[in-house]
DNA sequence: TTAATAATTTAACAAATGTTCATATATTAT
DNA sequence: ATAATATATGAACATTTGTTAAATTATTAA
């Protein structure tokens, strides 16, 4: 049988949400994103593995945040990410091969 | 707490499976190999509600097979693809809002 | 052997993506 | 008002991806 219904998913909907959460940069923000409430774009430069600066940082979040994902909030002179879909954490927990 | 340790997972190698994966008709392909044991290409073709033509068709299951995420036998003049990581079919399951 | 069917491969090209750097905006401090 | 900090935006460009059509290989049928 058919893990899920055709009907239940819209796959195209799906695969868009994928291919923005498919980059390693974004998949570690995601991960840092879950570890804390909210996060500022400098705190996250400096948490992340993979030295990225600023500007690329912004890139990344800015398009995880047109597509839903994350939402911002602005406190003074920062703004601070959070997770909007927490459905998408569990991506991390069903891709390991461990996984029943 | 994190959900996942950073340690546990190479954000690298997930992220190219999902790129790979992040597709309509790839996602599409997915559901009917996990509904049947093995699916030949034509068969395939004819299922999915793309109007996915042959050509258009192996380049999904070569790229997919390229990347360890199925695998084929041939029978015959039939070429037959099978999930090759199950796991990644819990993709569907955990994409949805309802999943606890 | 020739024809028909199944699947793959290749070339070509548009479209999308990733990255860098420079510039711009907003907020706070001096 | 000026400077410093935090973040965002835009342009530019290389790279990757998605798609189509044509050509190719393998298998079976006539």
């Amino acid at each position: 049988m058919k893990v899920v219904d055709l009907q239940d998913i819209a796959l195209d909907d799906m695969a868009k949400t994928l291919k923005v959460i498919a980059h390693p940069v974004r998949l570690e923000i995601l991960l840092h994103l879950d570890d804390s409430t909210k996060i500022d774009v400098t705190t996250l430069c400096d948490k992340l593995s993979c030295g990225c600066e600023a500007s690329m940082m912004s890139h990344h979040l800015t398009k995880m945040k047109a597509h839903g994902i994350l939402t911002s909030v602005k406190e003074g002179k920062q703004v601070y990410y959070q997770v909007a879909r927490k459905e998408v954490l569990n991506l991390f927990h069903c891709m390991l091969k461990s996984n029943p």
